[in-house]
DNA sequence: CCAATTTGACCCCA
DNA sequence: TGGGGTCAAATTGG
């Protein structure tokens, strides 16, 4: 029953998730404006667009578990990939079984392969303050589990750059990233870049992998969730806000007051979104919805919960 | 022993 | 060509 109440819930978060994005569009392109005067980028329009239709994919998943990997109009650009070499996390290096490699390769050709498309995941940058307790590490510790794969020296920065993945890339082919560069200016600020939304279900196992996770594994992720979710609403940062895959809280401080400094990041130009965003994060409480985790770490997960993963291929 | 981090090399693209 | 991003072997940590 708790089960139905998550499903339902994750259902209408999918699907209002959509209809803002929807909307957006939808004012964007409004017969009342004339043509020129959308203020929306075409690359916005797209991300909003991609938006759109994983809220329908993940909306249609939740309610009957199968796949719409068959539907035309959702199947992979036939475009073959410019470079079939260098893939970040190349199936060689994934010991699963072909299946899901094969899976794999389908998925990660249509959201990250090439660099293109790469670019078309929605990014978006937070400033974060470290809080003083926590000394010079830095706010690197939201809710999800995040490796770190790089550090580079940037040009012109006084500290360099840190890359994080997220830790079940190969065995959920989530490709969230983030990477954390220290302000020069105030150095209590670190700026973190996040690329892409998680699609892993942070400590859930698929399915398919049931034998081979144990179910503790679960327990101990979730006890991390905190009781509240912030919700991001407006701009692209919502793509963020994907249910039940993932739900982003952060548990870092944020600077500019209660609300999270968001600025929308893309070369889109001078229409790039950059706003503040006032949701009521000081209580903690979803300004949409009163959305608890109220998990049980001893409760056993169904694993027939419908995934992205369900009957693929 | 397994997983995370470090770090120099490699790759892509502006 | 070099700067930024990623890989992966070596190392560290639990």
């Amino acid at each position: 029953m708790e089960m139905m109440n998550w499903e339902r819930r994750s259902l209408l978060n999918e699907l209002i998730h959509g209809l803002k994005a929807a909307k957006q569009l939808q004012g964007s392109s409004s017969p009342s404006l004339s043509a020129s005067s959308s203020y929306l980028t075409t690359e916005i329009k797209e991300n909003l667009l991609h938006n759109i239709v994983s809220s329908f994919e993940k909306a249609i998943l939740m309610l009957n578990g199968s796949t719409t990997q068959h539907n035309p109009t959702i199947e992979l650009a036939p475009d073959p990939l410019p470079h079939p070499g260098k893939v970040p996390g190349s199936p060689a290096s994934i010991t699963g079984n072909p299946r899901s490699e094969e899976f794999f390769n389908v998925r990660s050709k249509e959201f990250n392969l090439s660099s293109k498309k790469r670019k078309m995941l929605p990014k978006w940058t937070e400033q974060v303050r470290i809080s003083p307790e926590r000394g010079l590490e830095g706010p690197h510790d939201d809710i999800f589990s995040w490796r770190k794969y790089g550090q580079k020296d940037i040009l012109g920065a006084k500290f360099p750059r840190s890359y994080y993945r997220c830790t079940f890339r190969n065995t959920q082919y989530c490709w969230a990233t983030k990477q954390v560069q220290r302000s020069d200016g105030d150095p209590t600020i670190f700026e973190v870049t996040y690329r892409g939304t998680h699609t892993c279900s942070q400590g859930i196992p698929l399915p398919e992998k049931r034998e081979t996770k144990p179910k503790h594994t679960v327990a101990v992720n979730y006890q991390n969730l905190r009781a509240s979710l912030t919700v991001r609403t407006g701009g692209l940062g919502s793509e963020a806000f994907s249910f039940p895959v993932t739900s982003p809280l952060y548990t870092y401080e944020s600077i500019s007051g209660g609300g999270t400094f968001y600025h929308h990041v893309g070369s889109s130009g001078p229409s790039d979104f950059t706003g503040l965003i006032s949701t009521n994060t000081s209580t903690g409480s979803s300004p949409i919805f009163d959305v608890n985790f109220q998990f049980d770490p001893t409760a056993e997960i169904d694993t027939g919960f419908p995934t992205f993963f369900h009957n693929s291929i």
